[in-house]
DNA sequence: TTTTTGTTTGTAATTATTACAATGTTGAAT
DNA sequence: ATTCAACATTGTAATAATTACAAACAAAAA
């Protein structure tokens, strides 16, 4: 909570009630919530929390850098608080999303030189583990 | 147009007109199309053409593995004909999106290993060569 | 020809996201 | 403490991508 607080402040963003609670969810899930689903997890809690600052909220996030887009769901934006470079999978019979390590801050091509690289996605889809053992 | 209608039916899918007119679309193209542009693009000459069609042809296709998805914009899924494995770079400045070479099917990682992986996705933001020497 | 199968089309419904204006809150300056 | 300005939050309405679905159509099979 207090940590919270001084980690938004030194990026610029008025710690509001909102914004450390919204922070807060997200960071304790590993599974990439969207706007609806924070929304629909902080609304008892936070009776008067409208989805238009969930979705300002986390537009901030995003440009401070601490939060990024997951762009894994073909119908919603979902959100991941862990900036660690990694990568995601998504299993396209369980829907479930896995994460792994996979760092390419220092990736480079040639046909980016001078490109200022700022957010960097990488994800795969098939079939988890689990999934391939299952009958059709 | 022989040659593409030979490819649809090897790859199980009847070539019908519309079919054949969107692949050779989208295989024309560099700047990965979305639905609409695909539609109004094709709609002149297709005077029947529904949308509808544009959906479940796509659908179709990426089922298939000749098209994939390109998810780098965040309000309209985007369509890629090179099924080639490569990254694309998204310029936050400008909007244009640049292809890079990348080629992770070898890509391993503890995390995943007996995962079935069919798509890969990598995707870059930040900015272009271009917008970096503009000011603000 | 008749039947069957698969394709295309148009409309309506769904749903994520944004625009915007009104209201509420906070903190600084007076 | 009061006033003011800046910023945050809220609710509603608008926008726009996508899907569901049923009817019309086309092609191939019997």
């Amino acid at each position: 909570m207090e940590t919270i607080k001084l980690m938004l402040k030194e990026k610029g963003i008025k710690p509001s009630f909102q914004r450390i609670r919204i922070y807060e969810y997200l960071a304790s899930r590993k599974d990439h919530p969207s706007v609806d689903m924070i929304y629909t997890a902080l609304a008892p809690e936070i009776p008067t929390l409208s989805k238009t600052t969930v979705y300002n909220t986390l537009k901030n996030f995003v440009q401070a850098g601490i939060a990024s887009q997951v762009m894994i769901d073909e119908h919603e934006i979902r959100y991941d608080g862990d900036i660690k470079s990694h990568g995601h999978f998504k299993c396209e019979r369980c829907g479930k999303i896995f994460d792994f390590n996979a760092d390419f801050s220092k990736f480079e091509s040639p046909e980016l030189t001078h490109f200022l690289i700022t957010q960097q996605h990488f994800y795969l889809s098939g079939q988890c583990v689990h999934c391939q053992t299952k009958p059709n």
